[in-house]
DNA sequence: AGCACGCCGACT
DNA sequence: GTCGGCGTGCTC
């Protein structure tokens, strides 16, 4: 029997199937989908097994034999693997990336070189021998980080007289968790062991007096540990005297457990909610791949909705996937989950440990759980029997993955919606173009929910036009509207929301004598002021330098602040409002692990009266005493060189809007902008979908971007600006001989931030309808790419349906 | 990618 | 004379 292996070598000649024999005592276990460890040329290599066959088209003499196989059962189904494929040439990655993506990252292997000593006797007397002791496996790099460096020699000499050996071994990078039990013997037993225990050993008698009272019982070696009080050893001793048993079983890694608070009890659907529902259980009973746009004010209950649908599959015997942009932001999210399905319930999202996300994929794998709710990633849930997928806030940019596979969520949920007959939800306030686009035209099946579940009020919505403020000259960051909004809420003890996209302190630092603006030294753009650290950082490359007391050009002490950011904004607000309690969240105060959920439970408790953020808080805030929110400046995302920036800022003013008001108390959003006649703010007032959509296509269709045109990125980045300039010039050429008459080919053109982490960049952008040659003229431009440009020093990258193009 | 093989300069 | 630099080529 032969076998073909996909190895985990990501180098472009390596990136197909190789052959490799069976061995007579696997021939029965071999499976697709299972890893392997196979020689390849002369080191050891994981592989995945993609398919088996009885010959080879290779010299039968050439191929070696697997080495070991390391799952007994399959790790990647049918499914997964015909995915993979799909997945490698629709984002032109490696087969072994696509593969590996599907898993979570602690199964990848992890490779160690090992040193073993064969011939202890033959080392010379020395500090190496003395290094060595008596030990027979050392991790090379122990042995080259010590002894200064002369170890090293030491050891090749050693390797050519065959007196030690260096090998690579494979592990995988997080084990399964063992939990150490401890099986105390019968009481005849004990009695026996008790007589053999000598009168001095004081703690033995201590723990088996413990034993006594637990005889024939199971218990973790932890436990027991701590309620006998005794150490270690003393157990040991009594293990090896035959009081007790010692095994170790598998466990799970428990991630904190949500606390789960009481939640209203599910009240009657609406007609629309009713409707919408109905339609989705009916395309899950004709086993119907249709793909649902459900678009729904916020608060007008789609996660009911998902609920409902997902019982509905659930009582069916069926599994279910749900997307949510990034979990860790929406802990209400995942308790509505926990409470209407319990255990059945597997989490997965960035803030689980390599160690925990093994254990929440290995419940879906042996079918422990039937429903996932995670982030991008967990759309390659290894279920078997996929009922319904459903991506909430279907907009939002991260359900596209930034480095390879460049894949969308959403493409892989409609590929394994089609593999599985069942239906897929894309939920969303504010669905993206192209997705409306699809509906309008029949592709998805709309579903609209017009109205509010529990018929709050939608919230005020108040445009303020910040020029007018500049003129009635208010140079605060605060317009008068909004100053006495806060005031309110303040004397009511209501809580505020004030967003602003934009962290540090201020976004540049300006000489006001010659103009010179500080720039980073690695990257095309200007340095931003953290005043906590008193540091000026560049938030591309994470370079900092200190601040300047005088102009680095002219020397002038004319140095001044300009813009502003969540730093400024929290120092202008305790100026404006002394008495308030502030928390801050962006990037910089959230960084350590957990303080996002710390935050929003302060926020959430009252201990502050406004909470001041970027990006991040503008999903998944639900409390009840918010009932007032500032956008300090709507314009940041709007300027922003990318044909999508009126829709994320439509969706943004949208999003932050909703968080206003959700329960019982009116709600009241100020949003402050030097542009208020553009279409994507003053449609936000209105919180309209269907117009801003119409003014957006328009644009859209004159620019000839999607939905009206596909695009494909093509971005190239040298240390070298000649030679960047060069290698895209070449490869826009290559692909205007080689692609049709009518698409179109833009660039080549320096990125918008020219340079990052000192690489110049280069950018070319293809708009096309229908590009057959499209994948093919790719992958030959890869493929002259990874076998001569890229010894050069150029990094190419190739994005089809990218998220932004700058 | 990683590793071996192979062919030329600076050291004990 | 050997050690070691990295150019070239292969991996079932």
């Amino acid at each position: 029997m032969i076998a073909e292996v996909i190895v985990d070598v990501s180098a472009y000649p390596i990136d197909r199937p190789f052959d490799y024999t069976v061995p007579n005592s696997m021939q029965s276990v071999v499976e697709c989908g299972s890893r392997v460890k196979v020689p390849f040329g002369p080191r050891k290599v994981l592989g995945y097994i993609t398919g088996l066959k009885d010959e080879s088209d290779i010299d039968e003499r050439k191929l070696k034999p697997i080495h070991e196989l390391i799952d007994l059962e399959p790790i990647l189904s049918e499914e997964l693997l015909s995915l993979s494929k799909w997945l490698a040439k629709e984002t032109l990655s490696y087969e072994v990336d696509a593969l590996q993506v599907m898993l979570p990252a602690a199964m990848r292997a992890k490779y160690e070189k090992i040193v073993t000593v064969i011939h202890p006797e033959r080392i010379d007397n020395g500090s190496f021998a003395t290094f060595i002791g008596s030990r027979r496996q050392i991790p090379l790099k122990q042995v080259m980080d010590s002894g200064g460096g002369a170890f090293a020699s030491l050891l090749k000499k050693y390797a050519a007289e065959g007196i030690v050996t260096v090998d690579t071994t494979i592990t995988q990078k997080t084990k399964v968790k063992k939990v150490r039990m401890i099986t105390i013997a019968e009481l005849q037993t004990l009695e026996e062991v008790s007589k053999s225990i000598h009168a001095n050993a004081k703690k033995q008698a201590e723990l088996i007096a413990y034993m006594f009272e637990h005889a024939g019982e199971s218990v973790e070696a932890a436990k027991l540990l701590n309620e006998s009080a005794v150490q270690n050893p003393v157990l040991k001793a009594l293990i090896e005297k035959g009081a007790a048993v010692e095994t170790y079983v598998e466990a799970y890694r428990e991630p904190d457990e949500i606390r789960l608070k009481d939640s209203p009890i599910p009240i009657e659907l609406t007609d629309e909610q009713a409707i919408a529902l109905r339609k989705i259980t009916d395309a899950s009973d004709e086993e119907s791949p249709e793909t649902f746009l459900l678009h729904g004010v916020t608060g007008s209950g789609k996660t009911e909705i998902y609920l409902r649908a997902i019982k509905h599959v659930l009582d069916k015997g069926k599994e279910a996937i749900v997307l949510v942009p990034e979990i860790s932001l929406t802990p209400q999210m995942t308790v509505r989950f926990k409470e209407r399905f319990g255990d059945l319930v597997a989490v997965m999202h960035s803030g689980l440990s390599a160690g925990e996300k093994y254990d929440e994929w290995r419940k879906i794998h042996r079918g422990e759980v039937k429903v996932v709710v995670g982030a991008r990633s967990a759309i390659f849930a290894p279920f078997t029997n996929v009922g319904l997928i459903v991506l909430d806030e279907e907009h939002e940019s991260t359900y596209k993955q930034e480095d390879t596979p460049r894949y969308h969520a959403r493409d892989v949920a409609i590929w394994r919606a089609h593999y599985a007959h069942c239906p897929v939800i894309l939920g969303s306030a504010t669905p993206s173009l192209e997705s409306y686009a699809r509906a309008s035209k029949g592709v998805y099946t709309l579903l609209t929910l017009t109205k509010r579940a529990k018929q709050q009020a939608m919230p005020t919505v108040n445009i303020v036009d910040m020029r007018e403020e500049l003129k009635e000259g208010n140079r605060s960051m605060f317009s008068v509207q909004l100053a006495e909004a806060i005031r309110e809420r303040l004397e009511k003890k209501e809580q505020t929301v004030l967003f602003l996209n934009k962290r540090g302190f201020s976004s540049f630092v300006l000489c006001r004598d010659c103009g010179t603006v500080v720039q980073c030294p690695n990257c095309d753009i200007s340095l931003t002021y953290h005043r906590s650290n008193e540091q000026l950082k560049c938030h591309y490359c994470g370079h900092e330098e200190p601040v300047p007391l005088t102009c680095p050009e002219c020397n002038s002490e004319h140095i001044r602040f300009f813009g502003t950011g969540t730093q400024k904004a929290e120092e202008e607000i305790a100026k404006l409002f002394p008495e308030a309690r502030v928390l801050r969240m962006d990037v910089d105060t959230t960084r350590q692990k957990g303080s996002h959920e710390r935050l929003l439970r302060q926020f959430s408790e009252g201990q502050a009266d406004i909470l001041l953020g970027t990006q991040m808080i503008a999903k998944g805030l639900d409390f009840p005493n918010i009932t007032l929110v500032g956008v300090l400046a709507a314009d940041t995302t709007l300027h922003l060189a990318d044909f999508r920036a009126a829709e994320k800022t439509f969706q943004l003013m949208t999003q932050v809007s909703g968080r206003a008001g959700r329960h019982d108390l009116l709600g009241e959003v100020f949003i402050q902008t030097y542009t208020p006649e553009h279409y994507a703010i003053y449609l936000a007032k209105t919180q309209q979908y269907e117009p801003f959509y119409q003014l957006e296509m328009a644009a859209r269709k004159q620019y000839g971007y999607p939905p009206f045109y596909y695009i494909t990125l093509i971005q190239f980045s040298h240390e070298d600006l000649l030679k960047v300039a060069d290698y895209a010039d070449k490869g826009t050429r290559f692909l205007k001989e080689n692609l049709s008459k009518e698409t179109f080919i833009i660039g080549p053109a320096a990125a918008a931030i020219s340079r990052v982490n000192n690489r110049y960049r280069y950018q070319c952008l293809i708009k096309y309808k229908k590009e057959p040659k499209l994948t093919d003229t790719l992958q030959q431009l890869i493929k002259i790419y990874r076998t001569s440009w890229m010894k050069e020093g150029l990094l190419m990258t190739v994005d089809v349906d990218p998220s932004h193009i700058f």
